[in-house]
DNA sequence: GTAGGGTTAG
């Protein structure tokens, strides 16, 4: 028998009276001699008000069958032990752990013999009341163990996520040639939760196998399970294709398993065989179903399965409406998934959840706030998942006082340093220019996953004044073990590309391949661009043509043509784009319009702008409106321009008004150039750096008492500009500038180099040098 | 005899 669990009964059971292991069997133990079973009434003691519950519940039968016992007999005698295994059972099936700790007191004087089938019932009942160290307290008493203690503990510790003694546990098993059954493996395999613990789940399916285990369903599908954990899909579809019997609840995991993995189409192809098997799908088996989706299984699907899940019955279940509630959601349909939300018959905190990230996902942030503030009032409880969604809504819509209020709200519910709420955080401090904030809460995260790094990262290329630093950080990042993934480097290579650091890009590019992921799309489209805007467009044009091309990859490489004002190659490559399938987005329209910008192509890019919503279906938003101002002027035609902006729906907005100006000045047009001026200074009176460009519009147009006049307006005013300045890296240095700069103690020989290749542009010496022969043979620049 | 394989949001 166990010792006295600590702690537990004092005043009725001293442990000092209490034996390590029951005393041997003497004429008086009451094993030998059963007391008789007589109607009598339990005394008021603490035993027998347990009891009485237990009378009073479900095991009235073998209530009866003691109801005579007295208070003596009760805790002197025994219950035949099947019946404290019953008792037992009924303490965890009503979660009643007193009840337990009176029956293990009760078992403890008793002394029963046959010990290890009951002392496994009480370390099976202490792990699933999570009490850890009582569990362990009885195995340790234990003289004799069986495999079914030792998995029993192991179980325990598995619930209560400490793999480690599972695997510390295992390991001492194995050691004592105890011996391993299909629960042990079960148990052991579920512990195996990262791929560090792989060796240790393929050395039980080596065992598995050795032992002819790999039939049992439930063994089979722990191995499923273990090995989608650890990214090795193609075993688990092995094990999964290997079992012959299969039941509904094998069918789900592997529906789940791929529906985790992006493999919607898989999972729906064996809901099918499901239902081809003769199988009836339970509510799991939809709702996972309808959770696994993919590019290749969409709406038809998901509503086909919705259709499905009617006609069985299972529409009440919470689980199945959330997963439906997200489902449309994706679908962009919003009204739909609202609609399931107030169908539900209950809805959980995850219902709540689903909806309120369905309203931040599909635009409608605002609406997601006032309805968590709805929740907030009436009480509902709100956890870390739910807080993470709202502060995605106050990043969606750049709603930051909230999110302050949220941040307050959180830490004040105990989530100050849970991970995600702190990536969550991180990202909407990030995102709208509290880079500061950001770096305060990433700092102060006890744990932080590479998700944390990628939001910081984004703080960083937010803030052109920590480029520096962020190189010092992604360097803390690889050596702090933290295994950066495809987002990283993306958000890496946009930041070298916004520095134009081709070096430092170089040793990027080196390190995706080490790492697998340099032919992922958004690795490769960020390599593109920061090839282009490091200089390279060769070097870009090579990965456009080494990887899978999807919209943003040729936006990129259209773009980068653009920015080496190639913008015949430019209009090619978005015919290209066009003939391969790729419906143009409003990205691919601007980056064309840029490129007849760099290029002088303003016919073109009047006609494409004319079209875009016509031919392409696309609304040109202000950006568009701009570039296209922007084109027309620096062909010179401004008047033409003047005509457009006026024709615009943005008439009002200052941007567009510059951009006429800055052509104004480019072309010396004083005449547009003022009507245009006053037009900007009316609209942003209190902007320096329209007024600078105004100024500097007159004094370039040689009208210096205008210019004069309109810096001294702008002194009046109190406004002062922002110096502009920018950067180069030369040997792995970055040496930043600004204009008319003469700190550098080069400086000298470096203005006299600008002279030179000043000289050389304007004596046409430098040609437009083409630099790809693939995509440019018919155009005539290469000619 | 006692111990075994899930569900949805982030």
């Amino acid at each position: 028998m166990s010792p006295m669990v600590e702690g537990l009964f004092q005043p009725l059971f001293p442990t000092s009276f209490l034996p390590l292991h029951p005393p041997p069997s003497s004429s008086s133990s009451p094993l030998h001699v059963p007391p008789p079973l007589k109607p009598k009434t339990p005394n008021n003691g603490f035993i027998s008000r347990c009891y009485k519950r237990v009378c009073s519940q479900s095991l009235q039968l073998e209530a009866a069958q003691y109801s005579g016992l007295s208070s003596a007999s009760i805790s002197e005698s025994y219950f035949p032990l099947p019946d404290w295994t019953r008792l037992i059972q009924f303490s965890i099936e009503s979660k009643d752990l007193l009840l337990a700790q009176a029956i293990h007191g009760s078992l403890v004087k008793s002394s029963c013999e046959d010990a290890v089938f009951v002392d496994n019932n009480l370390v099976n009942v202490y792990s699933k009341f999570s009490k850890m160290a009582d569990a362990q307290r009885v195995f340790d008493g234990m003289r004799v163990r069986n495999t079914v203690t030792w998995t029993t503990l192991m179980k325990g510790y598995l619930k209560n996520g400490d793999f480690e003694s599972v695997f510390h546990i295992g390991r001492e098993m194995y050691n004592l040639g105890e011996k391993f059954n299909e629960h042990t493996c079960s148990v052991v395999l579920q512990a195996c939760k990262s791929p560090e613990d792989d060796i240790y789940g393929e050395q039980v399916h080596a065992f598995i196998i050795k032992n002819g285990l790999e039939d049992n369903v439930v063994v089979a599908t722990s191995l499923v399970s273990m090995y989608s954990r650890s990214c090795q899909l193609g075993n688990a579809e092995k094990v999964f294709n290997g079992i012959t019997v299969k039941d509904v609840q094998c069918i789900n995991y592997m529906i789940l398993e791929y529906g985790k993995a992006g493999l919607g189409h898989k999972a729906f192809q064996v809901f099918v065989e499901l239902l081809n098997a003769g199988f009836k799908p339970n509510d799991y088996t939809f709702t996972n179903a309808i959770s696994a989706r993919d590019s290749s299984v969409g709406l038809y699907e998901g509503k086909q399965l919705h259709g499905l899940a009617v006609k069985y019955g299972y529409m009440g279940e919470t689980p199945l409406g959330n997963a439906l509630i997200t489902m449309y959601g994706q679908h962009g349909m919003v009204k739909e998934a609202e609609r399931m939300f107030v169908e539900m018959n209950e809805r959980s905190l995850i219902s709540w959840s689903a909806i309120l990230s369905v309203f931040v996902k599909n635009g409608y942030a605002k609406k997601a706030l006032n309805l968590f503030l709805d929740i907030l009032e009436n009480g509902v409880y709100v956890d870390s998942g739910c807080l993470c969604i709202i502060l995605d809504g106050c990043s969606e819509c750049n709603n930051l006082e909230s999110g302050i209020q949220i941040h307050g709200l959180a830490t004040k519910l105990g989530y100050a340093s849970d991970v995600n709420i702190g990536t969550a955080l991180i990202d909407l401090y990030a995102k709208w220019g509290c880079f500061r904030s950001a770096r305060v809460v990433f700092d102060r995260l006890p744990s932080k996953t590479i998700a944390s790094f990628n939001a910081i990262l984004v703080g960083y290329l937010n803030s052109n004044f920590e480029n520096e630093d962020s190189m010092v950080f992604f360097n803390n990042l690889r050596f702090n073990g933290v295994r950066p993934d495809s987002v990283t480097f993306s958000r890496l290579l946009s930041l070298y590309a916004d520095q134009a650091c081709l070096v430092g890009g170089k040793s990027l590019h080196a390190y995706t391949i080490k790492m697998g992921v340099e032919a992922e799309s958004a690795v490769g489209n960020a390599m593109i661009t920061m090839y282009a805007k490091c200089g390279s467009i060769q070097d870009a044009y090579k990965i456009f043509s080494t990887i899978s091309h999807d919209c943003v990859t040729w936006n990129a490489i259209i773009s980068a043509y653009s920015l080496h004002g190639e913008g015949n190659k430019a209009i090619l490559l978005f015919e290209h784009m066009k003939e391969e399938g790729f419906p143009p987005d409003e990205i691919t329209i601007l980056a064309v319009l840029q490129a007849c910008n760099y290029s002088g192509l303003w016919e073109n890019g009047i006609s494409l702008f004319n079209e875009m919503e016509t031919k392409y279906g696309i609304k040109p938003v202000i950006e568009h409106f701009a570039c296209t101002v922007d084109l027309l002027g620096r062909a010179g035609k401004l008047s033409k321009a003047m005509d457009f902006i006026r024709k615009s729906p943005f008439v009002d907005s200052p941007l567009l008004w510059r951009t006429l100006v800055n052509a104004c000045k480019l072309c010396g047009d004083l005449e547009i150039g003022t009507s245009a001026s006053k037009k900007l200074l009316d609209l942003a009176p209190n902007d320096a750096s329209s007024y600078i460009l105004v100024s500097n519009m007159y004094a370039e147009g040689g009208m210096m008492e205008e210019a004069a006049k309109v810096r001294t307006a702008m002194n009046d005013l109190k406004l002062i500009k922002e110096t502009g300045s920018s950067w180069i890296e030369v040997d792995n240095e970055v040496h930043f500038f600004i204009a008319s700069d003469r700190d550098h103690p080069e400086s000298r020989e470096i203005y006299a180099n600008l002279d030179l290749l000043r000289d050389e542009i304007n004596s046409g010496l430098i040609a437009h040098s083409c630099s790809d022969n693939l995509i440019c043979k018919d155009q005539e620049c290469c000619d």
